[in-house]
DNA sequence: GTCTATATACAGATAGAC
DNA sequence: GTCTATCTGTATATAGAC
């Protein structure tokens, strides 16, 4: 029931940046969405440029696949890669705007970026490595492999308006497209395992 | 030597739109790039709002697949695949910021999709649905396969910060890397063809 | 068609009472 | 901590001289 003032305005200020974007966001906004005064938000968090590295900082770090800590030694690479693909379409399912704030945002920006960590794509492309040194997996470039199965899984959500229309599917159709992404997803990385 | 004023403004506000999204763009930097009076700008246009559709509006018709005409009858269908990842991945490699600025903008406002013709898509995916019936192609759902061709493409482009921090790259190596990517993309639609 | 000057609106941010 | 009132800058847009 009771909800901190400083974290009404995290919850106000996710939707509204998400939304919007940063130039298009507005503080009033947020403040009306916090359901506070305005004068709160610059008392909380100084301006609006604070906030928002705060918002973005806290976005980005949930987009990085976290799913590495679920892979486990034992399984085959194609189980890993089901992992990965599945933990991370479950991720834009729920937060389906989230892709294209943040792509959007670190073009704007790029300095946010120093600040992360490159383990999870390390750790990534080091299970590719080994599998095809296995020969359980065919010879492929594993990084261009990893941002392969980032496009796949990413792209149908930054692109969602105008794939649904390029396809001729209402909102409805295009979720129920979404739905079967997995499956062909992996259809297609199965090719790759001998 | 020539170029009229009108020239001279759109040109002016596709680098200024492209680069800093509308609620970004100022029409004083339009101004200044195009180097006339900022009044001018409302003179030919009226607002920055009917300045922004019109560029929008040319942008992604430029960003649509326009290779459809390329494609011969009698090429394989992994020729046809070709031609798309080849003639996509060039458009992108001289418009780098184009599709991160028209995914961003169809975002915030679908509406100028409407007016767009659907003709480039229904023709693909007819291309792909025909060689599935010819044997030619593993049995895939075309337009799964068609959405991870673009996806595959357009990624690596508008994920250009957080993609290059992540694979400890600098600016001249991911170049590089992207110049790479036809022929990664091509390895995995190759193992489709039978 | 092109300029200068200005109108109008609204953004982010702060001062100060309570 | 929370509010109202207000400051200051700057954005889009227009009026009107040339």
């Amino acid at each position: 029931m009771e909800t901190s003032t400083e974290e009404k305005i995290i919850q106000a200020a996710e939707k509204v940046f998400v939304r919007d974007g940063y130039d298009g966001a507005r503080m009033q906004s947020i403040a009306d969405e916090a359901e506070i005064n305005k004068a709160m938000l610059h008392y909380y968090f100084r301006s609006k440029e604070k906030l928002f590295q705060q918002i973005l900082t806290g976005k980005i770090k949930a987009f990085l696949p976290t799913i590495l800590g679920i892979i486990q030694a034992e399984m085959t690479i194609l189980q890993k890669f089901e992992a990965v693909v599945d933990g991370y379409l479950k991720m834009l399912s729920e937060n389906p705007r989230l892709p294209i704030f943040i792509l959007f945002s670190t073009y704007r920006n790029p300095v946010i970026l120093e600040q992360l960590p490159r383990e999870v794509f390390h750790g990534l492309i080091g299970f590719i490595k080994k599998a095809i040194r296995n020969g359980e997996l065919k010879k492929v470039d594993p990084e261009h492999l990893l941002v392969s199965m980032m496009g796949m899984c990413v792209f149908p959500y930054v692109a969602k308006p105008i794939a649904s229309h390029m396809l001729g599917k209402s909102d409805d159709e295009y979720l129920l497209f979404l739905r079967n992404r997995k499956k062909e997803i992996m259809t297609l990385l199965k090719e790759l395992v001998n």
